[in-house]
DNA sequence: ATTCTGATTATGTATGCACATAATGTCAAC
DNA sequence: GTTGACATTATGTGCATACATAATCAGAAT
């Protein structure tokens, strides 16, 4: 027997979406106040007000206090992806994960990744370059920065069974970070490191991620050629 | 004077993942439960509800029923970013926008495209090709389909005005959609279109939507090399 | 040992109410 | 006409309570 409320949430979020969709309401359209549509589903005003701070955040329509709710005009598209770790990216796919570190010293970074970290002058960091492999192919090169200021215990981890990537999901939380996407001609050296041929487009990924103020690592991504990254929108 | 109210949802939000930033609760960690932490917080179960509704929307936790509420272990990335009209992020920068139509006409589009629109073997679509122009400078080559079952008044347009891109976001809805980005060499059609060299790395993006299960238009988009994408995490 | 059944428990959500807060409109004072 | 005080109004939020639902566990029946 179903239950004897009138509304989920979630069905007055879809009776508003459909009313939006219908074209009932107009982008711009003043949408019926809360209390006037709990009346008229015959629910309470907190109900419909989860319903349309969901459809708020979720930037169908625009709310302001006394002025009342509309239906957005520009809608600007939001699109999201989840990034996994590699090896679950790999693994996803059926196949065999491995990776290889290339390089791993403690060193003062050129002078742009200081500035992208907000190193002093002399500070030194982490510098790890690896490939990881799929079914023993090149799948991705990575190049990293890590701050061993603020992530000190990382000169002590052995990374021969873990890599630096799952390590660093694992133990180091983070508050903040940006993922800026670009198309690269791959470089002589990338194009050995990836077994592809120089000047082939590949996507590159930078993402930094940071705890409060501070740094916690700054990492490249270069991606075989034909890698596409899905977002759902 | 303060409201005399203990806390709000979002103090309750801040301590809660500073409890977790701060490893006082680790990943994998059983989180007290709801009762609980109102009683130390101070506050009904429902505000605390609420702060932990938002924090596993945000992938900070992850909660199950009787099982409880854990930190999430596999704290995979998940990065957003606003896609705005293409005129907008032109006047973003303070640039003129301007867009030229090259090719607009009704007609079946090749196997692949059917595909992923879902037409039928003979049903036709419209085909919009048109250059976006940053300060009179090719910055953005749009190639595009538009279902013209699911929106046979597109046909009725007179597009020398606004851009189909701006009237599609302003007149029609779309339930969901995918948008996909990926490194592309640039061949000799789109060289020429954004006044750039053949076989230089450009970012591609292709988003579809659709109102339901009727697909609404795919659009490809080719960037002017050194185009970045930016995204939030 | 296995399966089934019911109790228990943590989260999920609806409701009525009260009050907070921002934006707007109104109207009087100047 | 401009300014400023005040009422009005729609959204925003907190609380106590009640009940729903999924997962789990313990113990009984087989």
């Amino acid at each position: 027997m179903p239950s004897n409320r009138t509304h989920t949430w979630q069905e007055i979020h879809e009776r508003i979406r459909g009313n939006i969709l219908n074209r009932t309401w107009n982008p711009g359209d003043l949408i019926p106040g809360e209390a006037q549509l709990a009346e008229q589903f015959g629910c309470a005003r907190t109900t419909v007000n989860r319903a349309m701070r969901e459809l708020a955040t979720a930037g169908v329509i625009d709310r302001k206090r006394k002025a009342g709710t509309r239906v957005s005009v520009q809608r600007t598209r939001r699109v999201t992806a989840e990034i996994p770790v590699i090896r679950s990216q790999v693994e996803a796919q059926g196949m065999e994960y491995n990776f290889i570190v290339q390089k791993k010293q403690l060193r003062v970074p050129n002078s742009a990744t200081k500035q992208a970290m907000r190193l002093g002058a002399q500070q030194k960091a982490l510098h790890i370059r690896s490939i990881h492999l799929a079914n023993a192919v090149p799948f991705i090169l990575e190049d990293r920065w890590v701050n061993t200021h603020t992530i000190p215990q990382i000169l002590e981890i052995d990374f021969s069974e873990t890599s630096v990537n799952e390590w660093l999901v694992e133990h180091v939380p983070f508050t903040n970070g940006e993922f800026v996407v670009e198309a690269v001609s791959s470089s002589k050296q990338v194009a050995q490191a990836l077994d592809i041929s120089c000047g082939d487009s590949i996507l590159s990924s930078d993402r930094s991620t940071w705890l409060d103020d501070k740094s916690v690592t700054l990492v490249k991504l270069y991606y075989v050629p034909g890698h596409q990254m899905v977002f759902t929108i």
